[in-house]
DNA sequence: CTACGTGCAAAGGTTTTGCTAGTGT
DNA sequence: ACACTAGCAAAACCTTTGCACGTAG
């Protein structure tokens, strides 16, 4: 989905449901799409790129609303801020937590051990709304 | 392992490092012990039951000496803050992101997913730093 | 007119930092 | 004496709340 058929999405959820279209929840929208994987903080640079004035706080809002709306989803990295990306785009995260890096893999990858918890546990595991934490190759090369 | 072989540990570990036994770090030990997944905030007030005077400054710095001395892990559980267990215990942990529910399952559950990220992306994951995320048993009952 | 959305300032919760004073070796 | 610790206060960081103004329907 590109940045305009993401718009005419928004707006028509907003408008089934009384809210409104506005440029804040516009610019928020295509922000947390062209940058991936964003903090609010992020977003809200991003934003202010366009629009000086618009204020955190509503970034904040909007987000959560956003979230509520299925139309973004937040990830927890682990540390500091969550990270914000477009429903479209989901993956696995894993985060190195040696240098912090992140990388991305497909969902599927986790279907045998969705399968395993769904089965011996009952539980519906969400693959992509915390990562997996761990350390990556090039950390790995420098650890004897 | 118990309390007593505990600190008997840490001030081993700590001695060969040139760092002393102190109260404060053998009841955050014990606290971390005592109440599993506890939140820096409740191993204080846990230590302040015995000691009152201890600062919770205090207890983030020993926690994290804890880390970094491999005694205690901390595991991000998604919102808030951040959950520390001793090492011994260490599990998978399934967070339930609707009534906010705490599994723990056994850590060999993920080994065939570690075997796939390790041959196919070099990642060496380490299966109890972060949770999972999902719908619980008693959740997905209620969704229709 | 009324409900909704925004910006601003302030508060809230959590974690870290700078500094001083105390203590074990 | 010296390095290591603890306590305190303040800062930093992230997020939410209260309120008043503006605007679309």
């Amino acid at each position: 989905m590109d940045t305009a058929s993401g718009r005419k999405a928004l707006r028509k959820t907003l408008h089934d449901r009384g809210m409104r279209m506005t440029p804040q929840r516009q610019l928020v929208l295509d922000a947390v799409r062209e940058l991936e994987h964003a903090t609010p903080e992020q977003v809200c640079r991003r934003v202010q790129r366009t629009a000086p004035t618009v204020n955190i706080t509503t970034v904040y809002r909007t987000l959560d609303l956003l979230d509520r709306l299925g139309m973004v989803r937040h990830t927890h990295l682990g540390h500091g801020a969550p990270s914000y990306s477009v429903r479209a785009h989901e993956h696995v995260h894993l985060v190195c937590h040696r240098c912090g890096r992140l990388e991305q893999v497909p969902c599927e990858l986790l279907d045998p051990l969705s399968g395993t918890l769904r089965a011996g546990h009952g539980f519906e595991l969400d693959a992509s709304h915390l990562a997996l934490s761990g350390t990556c190759r090039d950390c790995l090369k420098e650890i004897p």
